[in-house]
DNA sequence: ATGAAAGCGCTAACAG
DNA sequence: CTGTTAGCGCTTTCAT
């Protein structure tokens, strides 16, 4: 009688490999690790019944035995938000060569789900984890992570041993706004994001642009969503409180500030300019042609893969801070001299 | 000497937390799975000195124990394909809620690294498998599946006990034909994507269509892509072989398409009528304004998870096949009667 | 409620 | 190259 096939048929195993194979069960494990010495003819053999039983190694039980698991989890705020995909794919420009996997984990924003992201990935054994999203103070992240190797990208929570990847969010929001002000353009709005660090430091490097040029700043709320800088830009033109241009906290933000000022009929950027943050594949869409701050989104996944690497190599390293530098995209948003 | 806390701190074990609060393994297990009954206080002391200790569960010795891991493998062709997001939205809608915890699989488009997703959700012993995303016919997918319950998103490969959910593509497209048709188009041109079931129903729906109306059918070749839509647009446009309207296999091909012909100073839709498919957010962006087909991405990764779970409860049942109507959305792409 | 015993599928260390 | 002995951290079953 042959083998039956019946029941579930997901469960061969190395000893069923084994002995189908007339070898020894650790012969199939060093075959399958591809460690060690094994004679060609033996080698063949293996992989032959294996293939034939349709083997598949247990991760769970390898990682389990072998204490680690080679994967690395990624933490992400929102699958739709281009930029995380854009970071996402830096980490796997770097990590896939090296041999690891990637346990992605979204979250939302609140508190509870990221502390929930995180668990989840350290429970699976990540050797390493990224955080690619907004960091509450009140998390305690240092007392969550318990010593698992990680490194934040575009925020720094300033904790020991947690390294960290970020734009220059001050540096981007003034340039941009320098940029306005050279347009010539006094009265310039900053429509904000949620209060995360980033938020902060672009308010800041607008506020900075702002009182160089001895002009009061004016911040109006927003959510990092359309939605949100539709409302801002629709609040501000009811209240007859236009600015001549607007600098807005992601380029969601601007998005939604776009479609409020043409269905306004507000000529942009004549009646008013506006510009982005984020340099998202949108912006450079024809009839859209936003202006906006590119933060390097894929260089940043990279870089903040290859300090876990490093740090998953020598967990008692120092803490690594990198920033990376921004750049301004000019388009016609915000020009009065429009490039094709 | 209290317990020292030096070393690996990740390696807290349900032993160690039995020992600290004087009580038996398997009380904890009880306990932290939440289970049988437990008196109150019991309950407590484990709990907090579990907390104490910073324990965290070890899912990989659960699931391999257990041997079921609780989660769902989800295959993505493209993070940054705004219907993947949507997909992997609906998917959380449903088995979140079930308990179950996505793992997210990127991968590209060959053949091999799609081999290569696949074993590795397998591998780490999901409890289903998601596909969303083109399959090769020469794939072999049933032998590569190995009886793990499955449900295809988008792409139906007609496998025994495998489920697909997909649009209904050749409707879609058919619409759309139609509404160019309706607006006094006789040239039109289907901007295809790569060879997949999905680009083959648009494909016939859109040759349907023009069929009826009795003109002739002018496919031209794109790959899904901005750059593919630029090319193909500006092609015909050096060969002085201009439709008056273009159909695009998707959004992205659509967008490609309209910068094309903002560059080349084509007035849309005056000149060229442009309609896509997907319905992506940008879509809908001031100075976009591109007509598209809804597909309803997000109920699509609902209804699929649905069936997944269903599947998961009882394997062996007959494969089911849910289609989802298309829904045409009109802007200011492809009519002369502009809305807003 | 608890304890004992067995086992999930694999790796690891070492003697042969 | 093979076999043995352990053990990864947990669940499960059964008896107490």
């Amino acid at each position: 009688m042959p083998a039956a096939s019946v029941g579930d048929v997901r469960s061969v195993t190395m000893a069923d490999v084994a002995r189908e194979a007339g070898v020894s069960r650790q012969l199939v494990s060093l075959v399958l690790r591809e460690v060690g010495y094994v004679s060609e003819e033996k080698r063949e053999l293996v992989l032959r019944t294996a293939e034939q039983l349709g083997y598949r190694r247990n991760a769970l039980a390898t990682s389990l035995a072998s204490r680690r698991t080679n994967s690395i989890g990624l933490a992400i705020f929102d699958l739709h938000n281009q930029v995380y995909a854009d970071f996402a794919d830096g980490v796997l420009d770097v990590i896939q060569p090296a041999g690891f996997q990637l346990l992605l984990s979204t979250n939302t924003r609140d508190q509870k789900s990221i502390a929930a992201a995180v668990e989840s990935l350290i429970g699976l054994r990540a050797d390493g984890l990224l955080l690619a999203t907004h960091i509450p103070g009140e998390l305690n992240l240092a007392r969550l992570l318990a010593g698992t190797p990680t490194v934040t990208i575009g925020e720094d929570p300033d904790i020991e041993r947690v390294d960290a990847v970020h734009g220059d969010d001050r540096l981007g929001a003034y340039q941009a706004t320098r940029h306005l002000l050279g347009q010539g353009h006094r009265d310039i709005v900053y429509i904000a994001g949620p209060p995360t660090q980033q938020n902060t430091g672009r308010s800041s490097g607008y506020a900075e642009a702002m009182a160089e040029a001895s002009l009061p700043t004016r911040v109006v709320e927003g959510d990092a969503t359309e939605a949100g800088g539709e409302r801002a830009l629709l609040e501000m033109r009811r209240s007859e409180a236009l600015p001549t241009a607007v600098l807005c906290y992601n380029d969601s933000t601007a998005f939604g500030a776009l479609s409020c000022a043409q269905r306004e009929r507000l000529r942009v950027p004549n009646d008013l300019a506006i510009v982005g943050y984020d340099n998202t594949r949108a912006a450079s869409y024809p009839g859209v042609d936003l202006t906006s701050i590119d933060q390097q989104a894929r260089a940043m996944g990279a870089h903040a893969a290859e300090l876990l690497l490093e740090r998953i190599a020598d967990p008692a390293r120092a803490a690594e801070k990198l920033t990376l530098a921004p750049q301004l995209i000019l388009r016609g948003s915000s020009s009065f001299y429009r490039g094709t």
